[in-house]
DNA sequence: ATGGCTGAGCTACTCAGA
């Protein structure tokens, strides 16, 4: 089974790349972000006719999350973190992963920038209420995927020229420390658990020739939980999306899972 | 490089992204 993630910067202006991105790596399951819409115009129609199930959590203009699956995903829930501006940033549901019932967690967690600013704590505190809500689930279930653009940059490999990030909301310590503690709930960064001393990246801003320089970095990740370890085959960013004309400024991660 | 470029909403320009 093959689960990617993608944050797309509007669906509908995205929808050429998106089905284009479909037919020819064919996901089980897309997690998306920045979808950039409303429910109501979300291009459900346009997945069916291409063998996919929408589940989305829309806003008008910003944020917003979706799943496209061939399949269908139970107990779909938009309600997973009381988020304090009602924003829309995470959609969760379930699947089997061979005999183990899994929670999937699409996240589209908040920029942060400027630093000092209302906006680095609406960050802080996001991630703050999004871990106490992680370390209540997988006490109930131990198979847990969570995946989506974190907005954070793990590790200095991470990132092009980590000095130019020192004092920035994607990667300052105390975010950085709070992507550990994550991860120390009991999860693995998959990217980085199958590539020690990789150097790649998710991301690449529009301007400034940042893509033809990679001038990139890596901020959207796949977290399994280590129960579900066993399970995984393989993970790969494919760059080739972000290549395309009318790209997303960011890039696909795929997951094979069974 | 406190800019650069892109998208939504709207139809001039602001807000947001990372």
């Amino acid at each position: 089974m093959k689960i990617v993630s993608w944050n797309v910067n509007s669906v509908r202006a995205r929808i050429e790349n998106i089905l284009q991105y479909i037919k020819n790596s064919k996901p089980d399951v897309l997690f998306l972000q920045e979808i950039k819409t409303q429910n109501e115009n979300f291009p459900s129609q346009t997945f069916t006719e291409n063998g996919y199930n929408s589940y989305v959590f829309g806003q008008k203009s910003y944020n917003g999350v979706a799943f496209l699956s061939k399949s269908k995903i139970e107990n779909i829930k938009t309600d997973f973190i009381k988020d304090k501006l009602q924003q829309s940033r995470v959609i969760t549901g379930e699947i089997l992963i061979g005999k183990k019932k899994t929670k999937l967690i699409n996240i589209y967690v908040p920029n942060g920038n400027p630093v000092d600013t209302e906006k680095y704590e609406y960050k802080k505190n996001w991630l703050t209420l999004f871990l106490k809500r992680i370390k209540k689930e997988i006490k109930i279930n131990p198979n847990l995927i969570i995946s989506g653009d974190f907005n954070i940059i793990p590790e200095e490999i991470d990132v092009y020229d980590y000095k130019r990030y020192e004092d920035d909301a994607l990667f300052r310590l105390e975010i950085r420390k709070k992507y550990r503690e994550l991860i120390n709930l009991g999860f693995s960064d998959l990217y980085r658990y199958f590539n020690k001393s990789k150097q790649e990246y998710t991301f690449w801003d529009y301007f400034a020739g940042s893509w033809q320089k990679n001038y990139g970095l890596r901020i959207d990740h796949f977290l399994a939980s280590h129960n579900l370890l066993d399970n995984i085959k393989s993970i790969n960013i494919n760059k080739t999306p972000r290549s395309k004309t009318k790209p997303s400024d960011h890039t696909p991660i795929e997951l094979e899972i069974s």
